[in-house]
DNA sequence: ATCCCGAGGG
DNA sequence: CCCTCTGGAT
């Protein structure tokens, strides 16, 4: 898909999802510390069950220091409603003790260096650096961004460095951030996995897989 | 039943 | 590439 077309998406996704508007319901990110660990914890889980456990979490464990001192056993209580609280507990024990051992206590703010966490990934890197810290060295890829930029003609690939590098070469470092937001709204509510919507998709004129379709049962 | 804004390990 | 980890919402 070239370029102008690309945008042209993002334009209406970004009329179709009003990214300023979702934010509010998204993870508050004001404390790098916290916005470390919450993403971490946010893997394969919503944002809502995140946001239920945020307090009791961060009241008993508001800095790196003092989450490095407990122990994941006591943590994985107050995290069990999210879902893989066992690994996630440890996760960010681990964490908050490497960033203490160190970092002295301090998020880094290179892809490398975040990936050397237990539990972020690239992914994980990604969303912190560019909603923590307002960076934006690449673009989150997570499965909806993939199903969806794959389907709309954004990249050919399903590798997620591929379509990283795809997307990136796509669109405006000034939409990156966003991008990735609009993908996983869109393929959560239309571009589902199975059975999408493409009556009500607001870019399925723009479509590689619609056109795909209609051209397989109509010729 | 199915899915959720994944990562680590085999 | 595959599998496992997990509870909650719908």
């Amino acid at each position: 898909m070239n370029r102008e077309a690309a945008c042209e998406a993002y334009r209406r996704l970004l009329a179709e999802y009003p990214v300023v508007d979702d934010r509010r319901h998204f993870l508050d990110f004001s404390n790098p510390f916290e916005a470390l660990i919450l993403t971490i914890l946010s893997a394969q889980t919503t944002d809502r069950a995140v946001n239920a456990v945020r307090d009791t979490l961060f009241s008993r464990y508001p800095t790196p220091e003092a989450l490095a001192r407990a122990e994941p056993e006591e943590v994985e209580p107050l995290i069990r409603t999210i879902g893989f609280h066992h690994t996630k507990a440890r996760y960010i024990v681990e964490t908050a003790r490497k960033l203490v051992a160190d970092f002295g206590g301090e998020v880094p703010r290179t892809m490398e260096e975040l990936q050397s966490f237990p539990g972020v990934g690239r992914k994980t890197a990604n969303i912190v650096l560019s909603h923590a810290f307002e960076i934006n060295v690449g673009i989150a890829v997570d499965t909806h961004v993939r199903r969806v930029s794959k389907r709309l003609g954004f990249t050919d690939s399903t590798n997620p460095n591929i379509i990283e590098r795809d997307l990136v070469a796509l669109f405006p470092e000034e939409a990156w951030r966003d991008i990735n937001y609009l993908l996983i709204r869109h393929g959560r509510a239309v571009c589902t996995a199975q059975n999408p919507k493409h009556e009500q998709c607001i870019v399925a004129d723009l479509c590689r897989y619609y056109r795909e379709l209609r051209g397989g049962e109509e010729k």
